[in-house]
DNA sequence: GCTAAAACGAGAACCATTCTCAGCATATGG
DNA sequence: CCATATGCTGAGAATGGTTCTCGTTTTAGC
C-alpha cells in the first residue's frame, strides 16, 4: 500500500501524491486538458512522471468520481474536475469544439427515476451539440465527393 | 464527377450508390454501428466495399447532416441515422454503454438563442450520463492502486 | 534494516482511423 | 464511338492516442 493518509471523503480511498498533483493541475487549468498535455505539465514539476502513470491515474480518478472525461472528434480524451459542468458546441466538419455557456439540463435534478437508472450510479453528464461552425458552412460547397 | 442523379434534398448533393448502401444499413440496424461493423455488413452485399471508403463516406454523410456519431470510451466511433434521438448511460469503469429511454433535453426547442450559437448550425445533440454500472459498483473495492 | 506488496517509467504493442497512390468508373466533348 | 479529365475506390501502409509489459523503485509493516 503506497497510500498517503488524507481522507477527504470516506467513500474514497486516500489519494497518492501523483494523483493529488494530477488533480491540482486539472483544477488550476481553465480548460479541459488531454492526457498528453497533463503529462507535459506534470513533467515540469519536481516529481518524475511517466505517461503510463498519468493515464493509469486518470482512469482511477475517473472511477472515483473526481475527474470527468470527454472524447474529442480527433480521438483525444480531455479531462476536467468533476464539478466543472461545461458543455460544448462541436463542429462535425473541422472538429473544433468550444464551450457552450449554458447547461440545458437541470443537473442533478434530472427527473430520472431510480427505475430508469436501474442501479446505475451517475457521476456526471455530458451534453454536446454537433453541427457546422460558421467557417465550415462558408468554405464547404458540401459535395459528397 | 461520379455522382448519380437522385436529388432527395435540394440542400444536399445527390448521394452515390455506396453512400446510399451505407445509409440503408444504418437505418435497418436497430443499434448504433461502428465503422468496422458497417464495413463487414457492407462486404456481405454484392458491391465491393473498402474500409477507407466506408470511413470517407461516413465523414461526408455526417457533414451533410444525414448521420450522427458518438465516441465510446474504448475509442470506437458508432454511427446512426441523424433522426435517431437516443441517449446513453455509460460506465466509466467497464465502458459499457446502454440506451437511456428518455431524452431529458427539449430537442430542437432548446432555449438556445441565436446569440449563443453565433452562426453555428446545429445538426444533432448527444446527452450521456457517465457513472458506475451496478456490476462495477459491486466488484470494485474502489482502491486507487 | 528487511521483505512483500503496490506503484512507477520507458518503451513496445495495440488498434481504430486516416493517408497514399495506382487503377477504374463516369461524364463529356470531340 | 473514342479520348480525356475528374475524382471515387480499395489495399495496404502510416498515424497517433492509449494501454500493456516488465524490470525497477517506493511504501508499509515489522
Amino acid at each position: 500500500m503506497a497510500q498517503h493518509s488524507y481522507p477527504p471523503d470516506p467513500d474514497v480511498m486516500p489519494l497518492g501524491p501523483r494523483q493529488r498533483a494530477l488533480l491540482a493541475v486539472l483544477q488550476e487549468a481553465n480548460a479541459e486538458l488531454s492526457g498528453q498535455e497533463l503529462h507535459e505539465r506534470l513533467r515540469q514539476g519536481s516529481q518524475r512522471h511517466g505517461l503510463a502513470t498519468v493515464y493509469r491515474n486518470l482512469r482511477l480518478l475517473q472511477r472515483s468520481g473526481l475527474v470527468r472525461c470527454r472524447k474529442l472528434p480527433n480521438g483525444e480524451s480531455v479531462y476536467a474536475p468533476l464539478e466543472r459542468d461545461d458543455h460544448h458546441l462541436t463542429c462535425v466538419s473541422c472538429g473544433h469544439s468550444e464551450p457552450l455557456p449554458i447547461c440545458p439540463v437541470a443537473t442533478g435534478g434530472l427527473g430520472l427515476s431510480k427505475v430508469l437508472l436501474q442501479g446505475f450510479k451517475p457521476l456526471f453528464h455530458t451534453f454536446e451539440i454537433h453541427g457546422l461552425c460558421l467557417s465550415c458552412q462558408q468554405s464547404e460547397p458540401l459535395s459528397h465527393g
